[in-house]
DNA sequence: CGGCTACTTGACCGGTATCAATGTTAGTGG
DNA sequence: CCACTAACATTGATACCGGTCAAGTAGCCG
């Protein structure tokens, strides 16, 4: 029985080999506390290990001059974080934890080693990589092509979805530890007009608040607004089975 | 003698061995021409292939409901395309050839293939889509949170810092075979005020323009107004040294 | 030469930012 | 449990960036 996060992760790709299961399970040995709100690692540090978030919500952003942060990605439970030490030797991005959050830090060498030992979790790794990107993709349409409105709904929209993954497919509503700045930082907006949108959206009969969760009411009209395209639906493993 | 572009892109990062470089090179023995405008893969559509781009420009952009669109990334010689295959059984974007195009496809089969026998490629790989992935985040906060004026200097550093690598550095001028509607696209701007920045760029005496060439002609100036960062001149694959 | 397509320019409009004030909630220490 | 405080959410007034619409111009290719 394992408990790592970034198996069972992986395992809703691709069914594990015992082998690959117990050398996943070895990059979660160590484990690192986080507070609320603390900083994981500044951008421009100097960094050459990734993450793994065990438990909590984090999120990355890029800090541009004075007082401007674009967020980049939450991540949830079960994501690698941190990745772009694999490519420089420092961070691009800061990571901070939303909530008390659980990483596992891992260096690029045990990178090297997993995709050397283990070519298919190395290919597993590089497709998710991929449909990362993609995702991204969409954030950025979404960012660059619609209205403010629309950007909001989005987010909510991937918030839900991601949640659901690790937390049950019927869910409707999330507790989200978000402040209305953050969200506009997401999105790129500012927090004022975070906080009109949503309340288009709840008068709108889209949503619904209370305090911090916000309920998906009327999730088919929230999709056609947001243009959201649910991705993590159709990712196709099938060409990785067979060891 | 390899004529591999891809060999080609991959050795600036490492130095690679003869089977390595053996292996590449079979990867680019299917060519595929396309002409200016020409429409490679459409949105939607079944796929299980990714290109590695011979020789031309090319970009990828996701349409949006009614005539929106987002250009996503712009492609130079050497560069993966459509790798949004290897997650999805389907193209997540539209490849379009900007200028006459050579590509080279290749199946989902031979990524895994290469990934099996030459896992510090597969690591490569996974390390240059990490770097691409930085650079989609630039993107991502240079459209989130900076000025119209501001994207199209980022858009346009990035077009000649991409072009030097492959034509070299000393490079300030470059013809760039976009309509100010693709830059619009790019951006997240219209083509009238893309062509209202431009003339400003001119008018500041950042950028001098002649037809469809674009000279640099205040880079200092044009990158801390963009805020651009220069992500590949600090590509670290050190740890890959050594097969 | 004619008919595209793209670029340029100007007038005007609307969406989002900015600024500022007030209300609300959560956290802290007494 | 209450008082105090700081952070966050909400609201309104106003400004401005970038969008929209429309017309005119310049290249380009048959």
């Amino acid at each position: 029985m394992t408990n790592s996060c970034f198996a069972v992760r992986l395992s809703h790709f691709l069914e594990l080999t015992d082998a690959e299961e117990k050398t996943l399970a070895r990059l979660e040995e160590n484990r690192r506390h986080f507070k609320r709100g603390e900083i994981i690692r500044e951008q421009d540090s100097p960094a050459d290990e990734l993450f793994i978030l065990n438990g909590g919500w984090a999120f990355s952003y890029i800090r541009l001059g004075d007082h401007k942060r674009q967020i980049l990605r939450l991540e949830f439970p079960g994501d690698l974080m941190g990745t772009s030490s694999i490519a420089f030797g420092h961070a691009s991005d800061t990571l901070v934890a939303v909530t008390d959050c659980v990483l596992c830090p891992l260096d690029r060498v045990a990178v090297r080693a997993l995709f050397d030992e283990h070519s298919r979790l190395g290919t597993l790794l590089f497709l998710i990589s991929q449909a990362e990107r993609v995702s991204m993709d969409d954030r950025l349409a979404s960012i660059g092509r619609t209205s403010a409105k629309s950007r909001v709904a989005a987010l909510l929209l991937d918030i839900v979805v991601r949640y659901r993954i690790m937390n049950g497919e019927d869910l409707k509503g999330v507790e989200i530890p978000l402040t209305q700045e953050d969200i506009g930082d997401a999105t790129g907006l500012t927090s004022v007009h975070v906080n009109r949108m949503m309340q288009e959206l709840s008068r709108d009969g889209l949503i619904s608040r209370n305090r911090h969760e916000v309920t998906i009411l009327d999730e088919e009209k929230l999709v056609e607004l947001a243009e959201y395209v649910n991705r993590y639906a159709t990712i196709d493993t099938s060409w990785l089975k067979g060891s």
